[in-house]
DNA sequence: CAAGACAAGAGAATCGATTATCATATCTCC
DNA sequence: GGAGATATGATAATCGATTCTCTTGTCTTG
């Protein structure tokens, strides 16, 4: 057994995502391979050190994680299968909603609703 | 000292409130009234199983609670205070972000950055 | 192949948040 | 005022997520 590449292994599942995983999701993505929890982790920290992953928190799931080079977007979470979608494109009017003297620097924006695969399963 | 009215003590706090407070924030406000965490807790959880009070989860600090009756609203999180802010008003074009054959439920939006105390203080 | 450096897996340890427990305190209703 | 129901505060227990530890496996370099 190849043991010594695991974390490129880690780093790839994260790539072919279609949206930000946490640690547990990106492990059960990669039951089969052998891979223990903690090189997950080991792997996610690491990648968030070297900049190629960014970790983003998406409602009721907490820490998710995803590689640095999808630019600006926002995500869906599906309340059925709880898991978190890539969206492209982004919202108009924030500015509108700043207090004044507040200083707005950033933002998220989250859909929630039902996927895809969910809503035909129904 | 008034022993069984603490619940509502805690109710009135979460009111004052310029917008979504966690058990601990609530319950460092409270500090002087001698009222304990799991007090907090209990009247949290009593709150939301009576309709009163809504868990709200924004960014960087776990759950929140607030009033249910400020209707559809958004916040703020300052990220040196790491307090929670009410916004009113909302934004447009989400729908044009879901992708097909996706059901969009709701939304939930989070500016990020510096709030007026803070801003001031740097 | 040998030696040393580093990666990996398993499970223990830690940390924060929340919940449960328990002995009192307080209230309600008579 | 008394009995019983409920609320409270302090603290222990629990739970999940993450990190640490320790032993072993694997790779690199010569």
């Amino acid at each position: 057994m190849q043991r010594a590449n695991q974390q490129q292994t880690v780093f790839r599942a994260l790539d072919d995502a279609d949206g930000p995983l946490s640690a547990r999701e990106l492990w059960s993505r990669l039951s089969g391979t052998g891979i223990g929890l903690a090189t997950v982790y080991r792997a996610l920290q690491r990648g968030v050190e070297e900049g190629t992953l960014e970790s983003v928190e998406v409602l009721g799931g907490g820490v998710r994680y995803e590689p640095r080079d999808r630019g600006h977007h926002h995500h869906f979470l599906c309340s059925t299968c709880n898991h978190a979608f890539d969206l492209f494109g982004c919202v108009e009017g924030l500015e509108s909603l700043i207090p004044a003297g507040f200083r707005m620097t950033g933002h998220e924006v989250v859909l929630l609703g039902t996927c895809d695969a969910c809503a035909n399963a129904a």
